[in-house]
DNA sequence: TCATTGTAGATTGTATACAATCTACATCGG
DNA sequence: CCGATGTAGATTGTATACAATCTACAATGA
C-alpha cells in the first residue's frame, strides 16, 4: 500500500509561493505582504511566515526586517555561481564515484533524456525538470545527505534564472536534449578525468550563451580549463 | 558612530539554542520541547518555533511532524562529509583565485594563527572561533555570497563534531597552531596545486585522526590524492 | 525653498488561544 | 498471555489579536 504523504500547511504554502514565482505571478523585485498571502490562500499568517522564512533560506525571496520581503533579483553573477557550484558538487560526486556511474544512474539519465526528445513546445516545467532529474542522479548515487541537500538547494534559483534568463524559452527547450546527449556520452565512455571536464563544460556554455544573449561579454568570470576542479 | 546591532527575538533565540547545544546543556539524541524553551526563556513559542525552523535548515536538530524536535547526532560518516564539503569550497575559492591569496586573506590567516598559539587550555569557543576565522578568509575573499552561505552553513556541524567526536579537547587545541601553519607556509610558497592539495590533506588528517580515535578504521572513505580536485 | 519633525497607515514581530495529531498506557477480548 | 483498541496527556500545528517598527507624506520653522 503506497504511503499517502500528508502535507502541512506550510509545506503546501511553501509550495504555492513557489509556484507563483515560477509562473511569474510573483516577478523578481516584487514586494510579497505576508496578510496578503494568507487571506488569498485562506490560511493564517503563522504557515505562511513559516513558508516564506524557508523559502528565503533557498535564497528565492529576501527578508528585510520589519519591512517585509521580496523576490530576488537573479543576474548574470548569480547564474554563474549556481552554475559553477551545482558543476562542482556533480564533480566531486564523480571524483567520489571513481568515474563509474552506476547503470541506475544511466538509466535515470536516459530516462529523462528521452523525454526531453519529445518536448517540443517551451514547457517551462517540463524542461526544469527533466533537466534536474537528469543531474541529479550522480549526486543521489553518492548518497551524501549534506551534499545532496546543498545541490537541491541551487534548484530554486536556477529555476528562476532559467526563467528570468532566456527570452526564447522554445529555442532553448529545444537545446536540452543534444546538449544532454553529449554529456551523457561522455559519462558512458570516458575517463573520470574527461566526464568532470565535460560537467564543467555543459554548466559554462550555457552560462557563457545566456551572458551572450544579454549582451554581456563575461570577461570578469572564469570559465572551463582555468577552473578545472 | 558604530551601527547598533538589533537582533530579533528569533535570532536571539537561535543563538541561545546554539549555544546550549554548544554547551552540551542539549546534548545529542536530546527532545527538544517549544514551550519549554519558551517559558525557559521567558518568550512565546512563535519565535522559538522559527528560531527551531533555521537551526533545523543547518543541520543541527531535526524535526517529525506532531512528535517535536531532538538534536541530531553527528556520526563519523558526518564529519567526514562535513570535512569534506568544507574542503572542496575551499579548493574552489583557491582555483577561482588563481591560487594567489591577498595580503588581507593571508593576514587573517596569521591573526587567527597568533590566536592559536596562545590558546594554552581547552578553550572549545575560542579554538573554533580562530578555526573558522582561519578558513573564511579564503573564502571570503572571492565574494561569491552562495559559496559562503554554503560554506557557512557547514559550522554548526563542525562544531558539534568537534564537540561530540574529541574526548581530549586540550590535546586537540594545542595541535591547532602547528596544523594551521604548516597550511599556511603553503598558501604563502605553494602553487594553486600545492595549495589545493594541502587543503584536502589538512582536512583529511583531522578527519581520519579523529576516527581512529574511535576505533574506527575508516577503510570505507576515501582520503586525500584519491579524491583530488 | 529646504531640512526637520511629527503623524498616520501599513507591515512585520510577538503573544496567546485553540485544534489536530501523536505516544503511551490501560482496558478489553480472544 | 497476547494482541487490538480506545482514551488521556502531551506536543506540535494553526488561528487570531496585539505591539513594535518602518515608510511616506504632510506640517512646521528657519
Amino acid at each position: 500500500m503506497a504511503e499517502i504523504e500528508f502535507k502541512t500547511l506550510r509545506e503546501q504554502v511553501a509550495d504555492a509561493i513557489r509556484m507563483k514565482i515560477l509562473n511569474g505571478e510573483l516577478q523578481p523585485g516584487m514586494r510579497i505582504v505576508e496578510q496578503d498571502l494568507s487571506t488569498e490562500l485562506g490560511v493564517s499568517r503563522a504557515p505562511v511566515r513559516e513558508a516564506l522564512r524557508q523559502i528565503e533560506e533557498e535564497g528565492l525571496i529576501e527578508y528585510i526586517r520589519n519591512v517585509g520581503c521580496s523576490v530576488k533579483r537573479i543576474r548574470d553573477v548569480d547564474l554563474y555561481e549556481i552554475y559553477l557550484l551545482r558543476a562542482t558538487y556533480e564533480i566531486l560526486a564523480v571524483k567520489l564515484s571513481n568515474g563509474v556511474l552506476t547503470q541506475e544512474t544511466l538509466r535515470q539519465m536516459e530516462a529523462a533524456m528521452e523525454k526531453m526528445q519529445s518536448l517540443e513546445e517551451a514547457d517551462f516545467h517540463a524542461s526544469i525538470s527533466y533537466d534536474n532529474s537528469f543531474h541529479e542522479g550522480i549526486i543521489r548515487q553518492v548518497g551524501l545527505p549534506r551534499l545532496t541537500k546543498a545541490w537541491s538547494q541551487l534548484n530554486s534559483g536556477n529555476i528562476i534564472a532559467y526563467y528570468t534568463g532566456s527570452s526564447d524559452h522554445a529555442a532553448a527547450a529545444k537545446r536540452q536534449y543534444p546538449i544532454h546527449k553529449t554529456l551523457y556520452d561522455v559519462c558512458c565512455t570516458g575517463t573520470m578525468q574527461e566526464i568532470c571536464d565535460a560537467i564543467m563544460e555543459h554548466y559554462m556554455l550555457t552560462t557563457r550563451r545566456r551572458m551572450v544573449e544579454q549582451g554581456i561579454e563575461g570577461e570578469n568570470f572564469q570559465f572551463g580549463v582555468k577552473i578545472r576542479l
